[in-house]
RNA sequence: GGCUCUGUAGCUCAGUUGGUAGAGCGUACGACUGAAAAUCGUGAGGUCAGCGGAUCGAUGCCGCUCGGAGCCA
């Protein structure tokens, strides 16, 4: 018997990816097949940023063991490259004691750098810290104008204005000594794979936004926020929630404020949603469910099942057209 | 009731010494390999509150109407 195929649940923000993980599990071990999971959500991962992050319960994570989570502190900053070498050992462990991954997670491109065929450079701060030296002195339109001349196929991948991602290219350029875009991810996996997307329309998505940042409200993300205040590193501090409220507590605290901040965050979150719905409905591998669906878990269950017989190999290959669904569609 | 200010894109506002308008944010669409909840690109969207007047021509000038804000009574 082959290893079964590590499961990795995607889809938007607040489209119900924690409960289905941990209900798949419970199915899958309710029949004899351990499992457990593996946050993909790079947020997640910072100690102590639990409300704004929507971490599972402690009841839910004492019900199914959860790894890679509240692995580093809000002061440190987690890289796809880092998750890639945490996740792959992670999944690696759980195999050797036959028991079965579920990654989940709405972080696209951390999800890919677990199974997908996605090997990062390396990454050099002195080198670094003169480009941006450069990009400071010189401005943005010099560095592009170089990337343009060393590797023109990377440089029509971006933009003059992206200074983040110019300076990220020009660096691998020179510690590898060859093209950046000699090692562009393809949509293959390294690691057999079955992911199963979760689909809901954006009316109901929009809903269940509000609901969930009005519930992250009362939870006491304001206090949440207030106790990590002055510990966070440029990343963590960027988090979605965090930043609003972070903005909020440097002014004065009145109601109206707060509920500015509270309106951002779920207008935010909203468009969050869209972005991770545009990178995930690109991945023709991703087998979409409806989230709505009483019965996702036996859906879900099934499809299990049936990618372990490997009725999905050609098309998680690429070579069949992806499956319909209505990510994205706006309800008339 | 009187005086002053004000009404421009979904929101906050620029602007035109009269030649039918812009920005930021939002929104839609898109790119994306070491911060990815990041970073960045493109587009849609406005009878410039309404009506009338003078003008070759008004969003801009004049008058009235409607709606805001403030001051004085």
């Amino acid at each position: 018997m082959t290893t079964p195929k590590v499961i990795s649940i995607v889809g938007p923000t607040a489209s119900g990816k924690t409960g289905l993980g941990i209900a798949l599990a419970q199915a899958l071990s309710a029949r004899g097949e351990a499992a457990e999971i593996i946050n993909a959500d790079a947020y997640q991962m910072y100690r102590r940023m639990d409300i704004g992050t929507a971490k599972a319960s402690a009841a839910e994570r004492a019900a199914v063991p959860h790894h890679l989570i509240d692995i580093i502190e809000p002061g440190d900053t987690m890289s796809a490259a880092r998750f890639q070498k945490l996740a792959r050992e992670c999944i690696a462990q759980l195999q050797a004691r036959s028991v079965r991954p579920i990654l989940v997670g709405g972080s696209g491109l951390y999800a890919r750098a677990a199974t997908d065929d996605i090997s990062f450079q390396g990454t050099d701060a002195a080198v670094r810290a003169r480009l941006e030296e450069r990009a400071e002195s010189e401005g943005p339109g010099a560095l592009f104008a170089e990337l343009k001349r060393v590797d023109p196929a990377a440089a029509t991948t971006m933009d003059v204005h992206n200074v983040r991602r110019t300076i990220r290219a020009l660096e691998v350029i020179e510690i590898t000594g060859r093209p950046y875009s000699a090692s562009l991810p393809r949509y293959r996996y390294v690691i057999p794979t079955l992911q199963i997307g979760l689909d809901l329309s954006r009316d109901v998505l929009d809903e269940r936004v509000e609901q969930r940042t009005e519930l992250m409200r009362k939870e006491g993300l304001v206090n949440e926020v207030e106790g990590l205040r002055g510990q966070l590193s440029v990343t963590a501090a960027r988090a979605l929630g965090y930043e609003q409220i972070l903005d909020y507590l440097s002014g004065p605290l009145t109601p109206e404020r707060e509920n500015e901040a509270f309106a951002l965050i779920a207008q935010k979150t909203k468009r969050l949603a869209r972005k991770q719905m545009g990178w995930f409905g690109r991945d023709p591998r991703i087998h979409w469910i409806d989230a709505m669906d009483p019965d996702v878990v036996s859906t879900a269950l099934d499809l299990v099942d049936r990618a372990d017989s490997g009725v999905f190999e050609t098309q998680d290959n690429g070579v069949v057209q992806p499956i319909v669904h209505h990510l994205g569609e706006v309800k008339k």
